[in-house]
DNA sequence: GTGGATGCAAACTCTTTGCACCTTG
DNA sequence: CAAGGTGCAAAGAGTTTGCATCCAC
């Protein structure tokens, strides 16, 4: 049986509050300020449950690592700013892919993303240097 | 300066050959039967040299390891099928692609995988289980 | 002969897991 | 109070790197 932490609350809520698909360590940073001391462990298994039990999906973009939305938005797909490396939802979809394949080979579903800048990153009102990237870390 | 090593040679031609996009642990099995010994640090080594080089591509799919093809092809996609786990290039495009974003997104490229059965799989003649797959960890 | 390349093992990143303790229902 | 959840640390997978040796040019 699923029980309520104020773990599993946190985590909830810091996905819903950001409306966009979040990384496992943004996820954590957003819900330790409401549970001081939550673990990375404890984030990866809550994670885990909500997508099996379909409350949330979860967002694999080519080279990346995995993120995490709340589900029920429907068939989507996903856009990554290259400035500031964040990742939005798009909710269209070109369509009739199935003929794009090879002969013989049966089309069942697709993955779209589209790269390019956000509307915050193309503004030149607002450079990208002013804005927190979504992700740091420099191989 | 580059030098054509043994290893070097076995790696770029086991790409070659293999006409899909490969994994290092594949590239691996195919080269060290031309060089024993082989090991997978000098066919990551080599695999970095080949892209920076632009002699291969790095073909990173939704939730999947890199793999490597041999560059040259020109825009394409790619195609994964969901009983054995190949990708295979496809060589068309739905193009057209820069409206579907958010007022004020600028779209200037885009991945597209596709999903389902390649022709070997969905061939009633030739089982699934009768086929090698190209990756056999399972979690 | 010398600088790039190799093999090995250790290091690193991201994710999962074992285990003892804690907490929810 | 029992089953599920948590934190910590260790273990895994995939990839990179330090270092001594090797070998192409």
């Amino acid at each position: 049986m699923e029980r309520n932490t104020r773990q599993r609350t946190a985590i909830r809520q810091a996905i819903a509050e950001a409306a966009r698909p979040l990384l496992p360590q943004e996820i954590l940073q957003a819900a330790e300020v409401a549970v001081p001391g939550l673990s990375l462990a404890t984030v990866y298994r809550n994670l885990r449950t909500l997508v099996e039990e379909g409350e949330l999906l979860t967002v694999t973009l080519p080279g990346e690592v995995a993120r995490y939305e709340i589900a029920g938005a429907g068939h989507h797909h996903h856009f990554q700013c290259e400035s500031c490396q964040r990742v939005f939802e798009v909710h269209a979809c070109p369509g009739n892919l199935a003929g794009l394949a090879p002969q013989g080979f049966v089309v069942e579903r697709h993955e779209l993303t589209l790269y390019g800048r956000c509307a915050d990153c193309s503004d030149p009102k607002r450079p990208a240097s002013a804005r927190k990237p979504a992700r740091a870390h420099g191989h």
